[in-house]
RNA sequence: GGGCUAGUAGCUCAGUUGGCUAGAGCACACCCCUGAUAAGGGUGAGGUCGAAGGUUCGAGUCCUUUCUGGCCCA
């Protein structure tokens, strides 16, 4: 059956509210939006423009550090960048000139292995051999250049995307022509330091191809070798007789007995100490053995030989050694043993034993066979023992003269066979077989590689520089301890150990994608490069590039050279007689110099506030940009240095694409935004390792959503507002309201993010902006004064001191979100300052922070405790029937009546109808109010609401609102 | 094997020089609001601080050992 009496009209007041309206949507829409941010930025000029409105203003020297150009960006770029952007756009919002240039590294062996990978697989490595070396290298310096500029395109808009700012329209590459020439002018430097040398050092060496490998150019093969366990008589027999606390024979003492029984206290025989090695044909390049202090060794006695090896290993050799008896005479730590003296098997000279640590008790005898021209140990161990780098070995595999006749010209494969005969003729060879074990090959030429020293550049790190006699380790230590900040403060001590350890730096490769390392030879065999000589190459380079060096003869290289003005000269150089030499520099020498070829070539200045990269850093771009610029300037390149960790999966393992546990930064950008990855980065600890999961982008969008929603909040409740009358509103405000309060901190918040974006500390900043939304805008301020906004006439002093309060929170907001969020924050300043579309030029990433000087009455603290607490008893108030709190009243006791001040903005604040100040009241109590008329208008039961002319029931201040008096 | 570093609620993190019942946020549960509404507010539950031992009146914090990760070397 219809009803038949329609429902009551009842007067709506709905549409006399100032309700909230804005066109800033609840939904960010970033996957859209964002590009469209971008090309606004992009075609107004934005970097460019803040390049020249700030010509005047204090520069803030950033340096990028250049990745590698070599595939896609992965999680770490991103981290890496984000976090880079944030301290650019900081800085931009202090009001600082920031000129930050994108670099890439793009020379090296991963290109230039990638690009021979390519020819190899197209069958195009056999044309490339009939080539005349410089030839070859050109071809495939084509190669590899084409390969690094495809993903240089690639990588920067990847970059670009993350809305990152920086001069992408002039960035730097190590491979541009300027950038070589201010590399090799840092060597120059090095030079006139004198730090610069020339060295022997082994190297992975192919035979087949007479040329040096790099770690990633073996390929690991089973091969058959001889081992051998070689016997090395020992030079004075009273020494190891001491060393092991015996007596060197009989008789050698005054006070020894006749007695037979006294035999064990002598050594008669001269012992040997034995070796084990898998490459017999380093033998003739032994210089020493090495054995492990802490290590126990045994004097053996055994089959009429007497012989000195690790105990450990005593019964594993003498039973592969096929000998029966044997009788350990005496015992001691392998440090007795160090210093004694060995005469060499077959070339005529004494070694000597030496401590190594990698020394180990798995195989062998425990007395490490040490040739220092043909391993990387064995060098190591040389150069801290003062022992040269002795390669007998030639180019092609063959003996030179310096090894015994019938060594010499051989081959060292055959020589492997012959090495062990002519040790078992001469009773040296203990034992010997034939085993297989994985050995490193040529990937190429699929033959076994050697190690062999080759003459290498060096920067010597311990050589006195012209400039004060001190050293580079010295200078960089005195940096590292009091010249440099560290974020985090554990990086100085990294830092520190690294530097004390490190070797002198190899500067020199043999390769073709790189800078040359413009040396030459004079027709006297003799080596010719200068400062001098290298400043005029570098002039040309300038010009022509470093292709240059393939493509010129000596004399057109060295146009711009004047021998008669260069005091280094060599005395009889003769140009046209020079032969180019073929090294390359190690591209970590390029990447360390861009201090110099970026950041003073370009006039941006010198030193950079900060160098911010990862952790690994410490002993690449961070040392190799320390070591050059101390050489070349006295000072280091960089005031501060912040390192970020790594990315991990969520279980906290490494990522790796073997393992199937990388997370694609295309997709997390296609899936949330720029803005939203980007509030990720600045939520997370960077300091250490950081664990991602795609998981961890939804909770960052979540709280990017809350974000947003107070921003759009404020700015519905902005319509038609002029934000420039906020000051004079403002101006007349009391210290104790709620707006005052509000504004306070703001303004404490600014502070504390400024302070924490100074110092690099993002997360702080972040959670201080999130705190500031969520709890004194969205859950105190913005709850306490929507009465008043929506209900208050749309001009009342009240409602509009708000409005003015909230404007100028929205504005500051903005700002300080810029860094963070830049698409979202200029989009809501946009929205905020009614920016009509058309207007392209305007943006918040023009502007700074404005200084804000609000406090509000120290009392406040007591109100918002005061509010925890009225919290509390409204929630009590429940269980009593009283579950909605503007159906609540408070009465205040007498002890906080001190509080009348803040009484007009109480109801409010606390949620209720209504807050009295009640006498003789001794605890706070909550009143049910829920018999009192409510206000249809504001459903507030304030104690006013009556029946009005048109038949509503409306409190006072609503009736007036409307018009009803 | 060495240097540096981390391990606190399901998740992300705070926890000054050792000092009250170890704090936030998110997620979760319950409730309110329905005039921020694919929003907003309130309340609550949740931890033997990686493990073991030690110093101390007292240890998440200091010492030793150890386990599990990460970066860089060897």
């Amino acid at each position: 059956m219809p009803d038949a009496t329609p429902p009551q009209e009842k007067p709506s007041y709905k549409d006399s509210l100032n309700l909230p309206k804005t066109g800033f949507a609840m939904k960010a829409n970033l996957i859209q939006a964002e590009p469209q941010s971008l090309k606004r930025w992009e075609e107004s000029k934005l970097f460019d423009r803040l390049q020249s409105t700030r010509a005047e203003a204090e520069p803030f020297v950033f340096h990028d550090g250049p990745p590698y150009a070599n595939g896609p960006i992965h999680m770490g770029h991103m981290l890496n960048k984000v976090l880079k952007d944030l301290v650019v756009r900081g800085a931009l919002m202090e009001g600082r000139r920031v000129r930050f240039v994108p670099g890439w590294d793009t020379h090296g062996l991963p290109i230039e292995h990638k690009v021979m990978t390519e020819l190899h697989e197209k069958g195009k490595t056999a044309k490339l051999d009939t080539l005349l070396p410089e030839q070859r290298h050109m071809a495939i310096r084509r190669e590899c250049a084409a390969a690094a500029t495809k993903f240089i395109g690639l990588q920067a808009e990847q970059m670009k995307r993350l809305l990152t700012l920086a001069q992408y329209a002039d960035p730097y590459y190590t491979l541009m022509p300027q950038y070589e020439a201010k590399t090799l002018e840092v060597f120059a430097d090095l030079i006139d330091q004198g730090v610069v040398l020339r060295a022997l050092k082994p190297v992975h060496w192919s035979i087949a191809n007479k040329t040096a490998l790099a770690e990633a150019e073996l390929e690991y093969e089973d091969r058959e070798d001889l081992s051998v366990y070689v016997d090395f008589e020992a030079a004075d027999r009273a020494k190891v007789a001491a060393a092991f606390g015996l007596l060197a024979e009989a008789g050698a003492s005054d006070d020894a007995s006749d007695d037979a029984s006294d035999d064990a206290r002598y050594l008669d025989a001269t012992p040997s100490f034995m070796i084990w090695t898998t490459t017999p044909w380093t033998l003739p390049a032994n210089l020493a053995i090495a054995v492990h202090e802490r290590a126990r060794y045994a004097l053996v006695e055994m089959d009429g030989s007497t012989t000195i090896m690790a105990s450990a290993l005593v019964e594993r050799v003498v039973k592969k050694a096929g000998i029966e008896k044997f009788v350990v005479r005496a015992e001691v730590d392998g440090a007795k043993l160090v210093g004694l003296s060995y005469k060499h098997p077959f070339c005529d000279r004494t070694g000597r034993i030496v401590s190594a640590d990698y020394v180990t008790l798995e195989d062998g005898t425990g007395l490490v066979h040490t040739a220092p021209g043909h391993g990387a140990d064995d060098y190591r161990t040389g150069l801290r023992e003062g022992l040269p780098a002795y390669c007998p070995v030639r180019e092609d595999g063959t003996y030179d003269d310096s090894v015994p006749m019938w060594l010499r010209g051989k081959s060292i494969w055959t020589a492997n066979a012959e090495v062990a005969e002519h040790l078992r003729a001469s009773g040296h060879l203990v034992y010997d077989h034939r085993f297989t074990h994985s050995y490193p090959h040529d990937w190429r030429s699929k033959t076994p590689v050697i190690f062999r020293a080759t003459e290498q550049w060096f920067i010597g790190v311990d050589l006195p520089m012209k400039r004060d006699g001190k050293s580079l380790r010295q200078r960089a230590l005195a940096a590292i301890e009091s010249e440099v900040q560290f974020t985090p403060e554990w990086g100085r001590n990294r830092m520190r150990g690294m530097i004390e350890s490190r070797p002198d730096w190899c500067v020199s490769r043999q390769r073709s994608w790189g800078l040359p390392i413009p040396a030459f030879k004079m027709q006297d065999g003799a080596t010719f490069l200068t400062a001098a000589s290298v400043r005029a190459i570098a002039k040309r380079f300038a010009e022509k590039g470093s292709d240059a060096w393939f493509l010129e003869s000596p004399v057109e290289l060295l146009s711009h050279y004047e021998p008669a003005k260069d005091p280094d000269a060599p005395r009889g150089l003769d140009i046209t007689t020079l032969s180019k030499l073929q090294d390359i520099f190690d591209v970590w020498f390029e990447a360390g110099s861009s201090w110099n070829a970026v950041l003073r070539a370009r006039g941006i200045g010198y030193p950079a506030e900060i160098y911010l990269e990862g952790s690994d850093q410490h002993r690449g771009w961070f040392q190799l940009s320390l070591l050059p610029a101390l050489g070349a300037t006295g000072v280091p390149p960089f005031k501060r240095l912040v390192t970020h960790g790594f990315i991990v999966d969520k279980d906290g393992r490494k990522m790796s694409k073997s393992i199937g546990n990388t997370i694609d930064v295309e997709a997390l950008l296609k899936e949330y935004g720029a803005d939203v990855c980007r509030w990720w980065v600045a939520g997370i600890d960077y300091e250490n390792d950081i664990r991602a999961d795609s998981e961890f982008f939804k909770v960052a969008g979540e709280s990017y959503r809350k974000v947003r929603n107070t921003i759009r909040y404020l700015l519905s409740n902005l319509e038609g507002f002029d934000g420039g009358e906020c000051d004079s509103i403002l101006s007349g405000l009391a210290h104790t309201s709620i707006d005052n309060w509000m504004l306070a901190q703001i303004a404490s918040t600014q502070a504390a993010v400024r302070d924490a974006v100074s110092r690099c500390a993002f997360r702080e900043a972040q959670q201080a902006i999130y705190t500031l939304c969520n709890d004194t805008l969205s859950a105190i301020y913005c709850a306490a004064t929507k009465d008043r906004l929506y209900c208050d006439g749309r001009n009342s002093p009240r409602r509009r001191a708000s409005q003015a309060a909230m404007y100028t929170a929205c504005d500051a907001l903005c700002r300080m979100l810029a860094p963070f969020l830049p698409h979202t924050a200029d989009e809501a300043f946009r929205s905020l300052t009614g920016m009509d579309p058309s207007n392209t030029a305007g943006s918040i990433h023009l502007e700074r922070y404005r200084t804000l000087l609000y406090t509000c009455d120290p009392r406040w603290s007591e109100v918002l405790a005061l509010r925890e607490v009225v919290k509390g008893e409204l929630e009590k108030a429940k269980s009593r029937g009283i579950e909605n709190p503007l159906d609540a009243g408070v009465l205040l006791p007498t002890s906080h009546h001190h509080l009348e001040e803040f009484l007009a903005d109480l109801p409010d604040l606390f949620g209720v109808s209504r807050v009295v100040l009640a006498r003789d009241q001794s605890a706070i109590e909550i009143l049910d109010l829920r018999a009192e008329p409510r206000c249809e208008r504001s459903w507030k039961r304030d104690g006013s609401v009556r029946t009005r002319s048109d038949g509503g029931l409306l409190s006072d201040r609503d009736a007036q609102a409307v018009g009803l008096a």
